[in-house]
DNA sequence: ATAAACACCGATAACGTTACCGGCAACGCT
DNA sequence: AGCGTTGCCGGTAACGTTATCGGTGTTTAT
């Protein structure tokens, strides 16, 4: 880690003042253009490059945006992968990271990035956390805050989310239609905000069409296949076997999917079963699973632009909320007719 | 964004000296028992935390790690995971830049952490880079530089790295030994590095074996389940048709199953079919996918310890090339016997 | 010829922190 | 009494950059 070339070094080679360097570097007006010349030429030869540190600690901003997120599963690398692009073009560096679900680890990323290494914070709060003094502490300082996909309804901050009630209504309007009468779910931890509100659409849809959901018929699990695999298993064996099935991700889809084959029964003639997210493993296994696209990536995109717009100091905007609308892609797991 | 609550505060309140307040907090040995606790009082309730630039600036190191990636897919998501844990633990932070595998992005990121916001950098260079100008600018600046999974061979920097050819002599070697004569390879694009290691592997074994290697039986193709769809279909219908595919990926391994299944063959009986990386996915598919494990957590945490050896001033590291061994797992989708 | 305008540049302070040096009491020792 | 020691603290400079002010020499206008 040699010393990087600055500044001074420039001007002391060229015996003048670092102020006017500065100028010339910037193209300011009250440089002659001989000087200018003089001066880009040592920077290139130099390979100078300014110094980031510097610059934020005077104007008090990095042009760095905290992503905080639970994982780096398929949905939330899409949505990374849309924040980065947009950030990247307005010029923002974007610093990950992730809590792996923990509220620990989610609370010490947020405490180190708030140690003036970041202007603002674009947040995805973890499974676990039921606790929200860490993000209220973001905004008691008065730092810009994001809050995307699984966000956190009584903080008051602009939030880019899924419609996951019109997700749930989608999803179970189809099995109803395809003839099932029995539908079970499987949704995630219980005080998970996308989980219940993709299960508020999918009992409003119930109830609508006159069905009833049986208590047993409503199981909340962990956010993983093993678990999804386990429950389906249960459910299978229950005297009130359901006829169909909505899980809430992907991943529980294909752990409920198992758990169908392992007892012999076949989809989509004895069980229906419907996903979400639409990740590119649902085509892929036999049967192909029906499953609720969320654009994960235009939600990213749409978060960045969001907190971008937010930074240029758009006023009204920590009410503003973002709803991107799902859509059900139909495959051979629930298609009877 | 507010002004936050600095040391001077403090120390204009308790009308003591900035020096004071700092070593205070420091827990210095020369400070009266009695200040330190007004200190720490007072610095509680303001919520002080010290400015991470600042002591940047001064001391010229960031604590931070640029890590350059190509993507977020399954394989790369795991390692940073690893590096992330690892890396949080010695108190570092790290900043995870995707280069999208594009060269220019590869550039942008590199010499924007280049701008003092990095003390150095972990680097797997993506499928499109060609030129690695950016990489030797991080070596001409003397700073830290580790290489992971997709490194380059002409820069002297630790490397970690899977044992690429001992992955492409397992896949290969399962597959004589199921008796199947004529493999082909779906390699990657033909400058990557990790590919031609495991085609390496696979020339190899076919060679001690006493088997010829077609030549139409050796196809690049772009990293992606699409292409390898399609060259598969190509393979499938020319007049030496392979009886066994080993392929550098596991979504390359996706698509030729799905042109396998289309062409109405069966697996393992009239084909064979070897995968790399061992993602969840290819247990899940149907038949299951024999696939080399790579041992991608691994990989990234053994990255981030030699980056904090390294940067702990450990000398002869350099050259140190840290191999991990993969492992066959096998599965349906080439198991004859 | 004199003032006013202009072109160009340098010095200083500031961002928040710590390392280093030095100073002033109070205390103990001979 | 005089001297060194110790405990505690303040002042200054420095990290690299830019905004602001002010200064000098040259040109233009009257």
């Amino acid at each position: 880690m040699e010393k990087q070339t600055t500044i001074k070094d420039i001007a002391i080679a060229l015996n003048i003042s670092t102020s006017t360097v500065s100028r010339a570097m910037r193209d300011a007006p009250d440089v002659k253009a001989e000087t200018k010349a003089a001066v880009k030429a040592l920077s290139e030869k130099l390979d100078y490059q300014p110094n980031r540190l510097a610059l934020s600690l005077l104007n008090r901003q990095t042009n760095t945006i905290g992503v905080i997120i639970p994982n780096l599963d398929y949905v939330l690398a899409t949505m990374v992968k849309g924040i980065d692009e947009v950030a990247l073009e307005a010029g923002y560096t974007v610093m990950v990271c992730q809590s792996d679900e923990s509220y620990g680890r989610e609370m010490v990323n947020t405490k180190r990035l708030l140690d003036s290494l970041v202007d603002g914070f674009i947040v995805s709060v973890s499974s676990e956390t039921k606790i929200f003094e860490h993000i209220k502490k973001i905004q008691d300082k008065k730092i810009p805050l994001v809050l995307f996909d699984r966000i956190v309804n009584n903080i008051d901050a602009p939030k880019i989310r899924l419609d996951n009630i019109d997700g749930g209504i989608q999803a179970t309007e189809h099995l109803i239609e395809q003839g099932y009468k029995k539908i079970a779910i499987l949704a995630g931890p219980e005080n998970l905000n996308i989980s219940n509100k993709r299960m508020e659409g999918y009992l409003q849809t119930i109830k609508l069409h006159g069905l009833r959901a049986d208590k047993g018929h409503i199981i909340h699990c962990d956010f993983n296949q093993q678990y999804a695999y386990e429950a389906t298993k249960e459910l299978l064996a229950s005297k009130n076997r359901p006829d169909a099935i909505f899980t809430i991700s992907d991943r529980m889809a294909i752990g409920a999917m198992l758990a169908i084959k392992e007892k012999g029964l076949s989809m989509p003639h004895d069980i229906g079963l419907v996903g979400f997210n639409n990740e590119p493993i649902v085509s892929l296994v036999t049967p192909a699973i029906s499953s609720v696209e969320m654009y994960a990536f235009e939600i990213g995109k749409a978060t960045a632009r969001a907190y971008i717009e937010m930074m240029s100091g758009a006023a009204g905007m920590s009410d503003q909320e973002i709803i991107i609308k799902p859509k059900l892609f139909v495959r051979t797991s629930s298609k009877r007719q």
